[in-house]
DNA sequence: AACTGTCGCAACCGCAGCCCG
DNA sequence: CCGGGCTGCGGTTGCGACAGT
């Protein structure tokens, strides 16, 4: 439309750092007249300042109900549910925490949340797996592409998929298959759990046996067996030492025994239609439970208390949520439509494609 | 102590949408 | 309906603080 900018230069008005001269000027004003029609505000309040650096300036540090300071781990896991849903929309993530600015938000995920998901191996955009750090042939080395593979007799053309490998960056699809892909490669060692390893995902072979035998009791106790994948007791049974290595205190135990970029990912391989996705608050760790109505089950748990502080779940109590893997929609038990399920589960999105098996779709 | 590189945050910039005459 | 003004939003920048050498 060609309109002059608002914060030209010719009229001499400053511009850079504040003085607490002028924040008392802003004040003052705002406290006896209220903002509003901020191109004239500055006029009246004595500022050589145009109105857009006064509303910035009162939005983002003047306003009364800023909270200042560090973020709260409740306030950081809900900023990261809330990008995974909303994407940069920093104005509706800080609608959604009183007291913060889209600003102060958007710097606290420029500079600290986003660095650590890249270093955790999560992509921030799309909070999956970056498939791009992942070993493609420890992949295709993995169960599912051994001759007593079911997968073997599908003929599956391996060059194929090869060379899918950049594209596969821009495929979700293909994405979901890799990432089922190596949790099955993981699988392979006998191993029942998974450890992404985020500071190095190319190193996921290399398995910390130290986490895991600290992991191991985590989803032994009589606490998790209701959202455990294992469907039967003798399937527990399989877990040595699951009275002995029970953590007196599982929210320290959570909290002191790892580091932040280690992820804990109980799996079994199955086919799934339909999920249930429920969050434990009385861990004080976000645990989600894919459990398919089928036969087989598939879990997904995600110690997210390690990212920073120890502290609770935002959610609120008792909070149960179906997810339909179908439609992609989250519904709490109060039969609220979620717009996403990652509201109910964490940064890390676990879909499993209807038809794993036909692999030749997704290529 | 001096220099250099990195990080974090406040502030700026430009664009888009809404409102109103 | 149209155009100008205002506001809000998201991306980017600049600079001070801090850490490392």
């Amino acid at each position: 439309m060609g309109r002059t900018p608002c914060c030209d230069n010719k009229n001499g008005l400053k511009k850079g750092p504040w003085t607490s001269e002028e924040d008392q000027k802003l004040i003052d004003y705002i406290q006896e007249h209220g903002y509003g029609n901020w191109r004239t505000l500055p006029k009246n309040a004595g500022l050589q300042r145009c109105g857009k650096s006064c509303r910035l300036r009162w939005t983002n540090y003047l306003r009364p109900d800023i909270k200042r300071g560090k973020f709260s781990f409740e306030e950081e896991e809900t900023i990261i549910q809330l990008h995974s849903i909303l994407g940069n929309k920093w104005s509706a993530i800080a609608a959604r925490l009183p007291g913060r600015t889209d600003n102060e938000i958007k710097n606290y995920w420029n500079t600290h949340i986003r660095k650590r998901l890249l270093k955790m191996g999560i992509d921030p955009i799309t909070h999956s797996p970056r498939l791009d750090l992942l070993d493609i042939s420890s992949i295709l080395n993995s169960s599912m592409f051994q001759n007593n593979s079911p997968l073997w007799s599908s003929q599956i053309n391996l060059s194929r998929l090869l060379g899918m490998q950049q594209q596969s960056l821009i495929n979700p699809e293909l994405v979901k298959l890799a990432t089922y892909l190596f949790s099955s490669n993981q699988q392979q060692k006998n191993n029942p759990y998974l450890i992404i390893q985020q500071n190095n995902v190319q190193e996921n072979q290399c398995f910390d046996n130290q986490v895991q035998d600290q992991m191991a009791p985590l989803v032994q106790t009589s606490q998790f067996q209701d959202i455990l994948p294992f469907s039967s007791d003798a399937q527990l049974m399989q877990f040595p030492n699951m009275e002995e290595n029970l953590p007196a205190n599982y929210a320290n135990f959570s909290t002191q025994n790892y580091q932040m970029n280690d992820y804990y990912v109980p799996m079994q391989q199955g086919s799934c239609d339909q999920f249930i996705v429920e969050k434990n608050d009385a861990s004080e760790a976000t645990t989600s439970t894919f459990q398919s109505n089928n036969t087989t089950n598939l879990s997904y748990q995600s110690v997210i208390s390690n990212l920073s502080t120890p502290s609770s779940s935002p959610a609120p109590p008792n909070s149960t949520s179906k997810y339909n893997a179908n439609s992609g929609s989250c519904i709490n038990n109060n039969g609220d439509d979620r717009e996403n399920m990652n509201y109910c589960s964490s940064m890390l999105k676990f879909e499993i494609p209807e038809n794993i098996w036909d692999v030749d779709e997704f290529i």
